[in-house]
DNA sequence: AACGTCTATCGTCGATACACGATAGATAAT
DNA sequence: ATTATCTATCGTGTATCGACGATAGACGTT
């Protein structure tokens, strides 16, 4: 087995959005997606993603996320005024819109950007 | 009073974007605003709007009002399979994240999209 | 004035979101 | 093996969403 197990958003039967082939690279590589290099997201894929970020608290965990291209569960819920099991919760969300990755790094979870879908997500919003 | 009354997202103690300063100028110009000429939207904005964006129904509507130009609330009816008041309060919801804008045309109301708006999101989005 | 048309709003209902505490599973350390 | 740590999941309660039909207001027409 590998040591670092990738967790992506294969629960809760969603499968909606496509995950990038993990397993065979880096999940938290972050080759800085070209946005024009990208397919834009189908309708059910943009909207899952806008609603995923469309709560004030999400698009702050994404934000924390995005500056410190990597981050543990616990230092998201030490900078947020939210339970633990909420962050978790939260984290959820972005994951199964495929907007994050988590990577389980012994006991804890590192998250990172899904650079190829925040990519996508550009696109598909310049081209509103 | 003017012929036409615009509609903005006054209403429900909802004024959390800021709304172009309607009145004295035609709502529905769609001068093509540059993405690099307007502020990003803040994060309780960016919020508001893409959790607006967030459902598939609202993502057509947007659409089919975009590549109309402008449209009448009875050609969306038309054009989905919902009921008239579904409809309506998915316009709403749009109007509120001030991503379109109604304008009272006699008996009917024509929207468009609000494009100040739509250039700051696109912004918001492309900063992530 | 009365009527028909168009659309926003209201009231309702079931489903989903969002918060929490409690619990369980995995891992590292003792 | 036991313990401690970290995080995902479960169960709960409240709030908001998303759909609908019914209603009301504004306007044009007769």
């Amino acid at each position: 087995m590998s040591p670092t197990n990738s967790i992506t958003s294969a629960q809760a039967g969603n499968e909606a959005l496509p995950a990038t082939k993990a397993g065979t690279q880096d999940v938290c590589a972050t080759p800085e997606d070209p946005i024009d290099k990208v397919d834009p997201l189908d309708d059910p894929e943009l909207a899952q993603a806008t609603k995923a970020l469309g709560n004030p608290t999400r698009i702050k965990i994404f934000r924390l996320i995005a500056e410190r291209q990597t981050c543990i569960t616990g230092e998201l819920v030490a900078e947020l005024p939210l339970a633990q099991s909420t962050v978790s919760e939260h984290l959820r969300i972005l994951r199964e819109a495929n907007l994050i990755q988590g990577e389980i790094e012994g006991p804890r979870t590192s998250y990172c950007i899904n650079q190829r879908v925040l990519a996508a997500l550009k696109r598909s919003i310049l081209e509103l």
